[in-house]
DNA sequence: TAACTGTACTAAGACGCTTAATACAGTTGA
DNA sequence: TCAACTGTATTAAGCGTCTTAGTACAGTTA
């Protein structure tokens, strides 16, 4: 459900709350679903049980999930969470649309690159 | 020519690379001219020269900039820079595209996102 | 020759990430 | 009721990376 790369420079607990935005934002985990409890997720992924804590903490407060003492860790309901995350996303999109048009890459040339990965 | 954000998490020689990257990628430093000295951005900077120097031999073993010991460091010639900065940024643009369209978004609303931004 | 250039090296401090070991309170099902 | 789960909180320590500081050497240039 989850993965990790250790040689990417970013600290585990980005990448794994990096991991479940995305397991949420595209209805993988859907609203108020139970996420791996703090426990279970750090023996699974052989990481301290501090670093997942860290992460639920993080995306609780960001509005992806919400937890409860003695229950566990929730998905939010999409409405929210898509929200902040497809507006995240659009910024880095344009940023990087204004780069590769900096560089002389064709508006053409972009919508190629869309087609490749969008059906 | 090159600023700093301190808020950034990311380390201030990856900055320093990232802002020489697109100044001469985009031809604001043209091949083969010279950059800052090590100690003179240092100063201007107000960070130390070893930091500089870390993000210059970056770029150099990277084939941004070359440096001649005695002489300074000077831009690579267009072409290499330019195929390596596109190619990177396309992978971006293309993961970008494909995590918004498990977002819902369609090809026409990213197009419409690159026109406002590309003219 | 003086002042610049890149490069190299060691040492130290600061900071963030991660682990470790507990502990507490709420929930759940047998 | 009780055992086993849940999230949460706290303190301490280790570790690696980033950054600074100081110094040094060799090549270039006016």
């Amino acid at each position: 459900m989850i993965s990790l790369n250790y040689r990417d420079s970013r600290p585990i607990y980005e990448q794994i709350k990096e991991g479940f935005k995305k397991l949420i934002a595209t209805g993988a985990i859907g609203p108020d679903e139970k996420l791996p409890s703090v426990r279970a997720l750090a023996t699974q992924l052989s990481i301290n049980p501090n670093t997942i804590q860290r992460a639920y903490a993080e995306l609780d407060s960001e509005g992806y999930t919400y937890s409860i003492p003695g229950k566990g860790s929730f998905a939010a309901s999409r409405a929210e969470a898509d929200q902040a995350h497809m507006a995240e996303l659009s910024v880095q999109f344009r940023t990087l649309a204004a780069e590769l048009a900096a560089l002389g890459m064709t508006r053409a040339e972009m919508e190629t690159l869309i087609k490749e990965v969008v059906t």
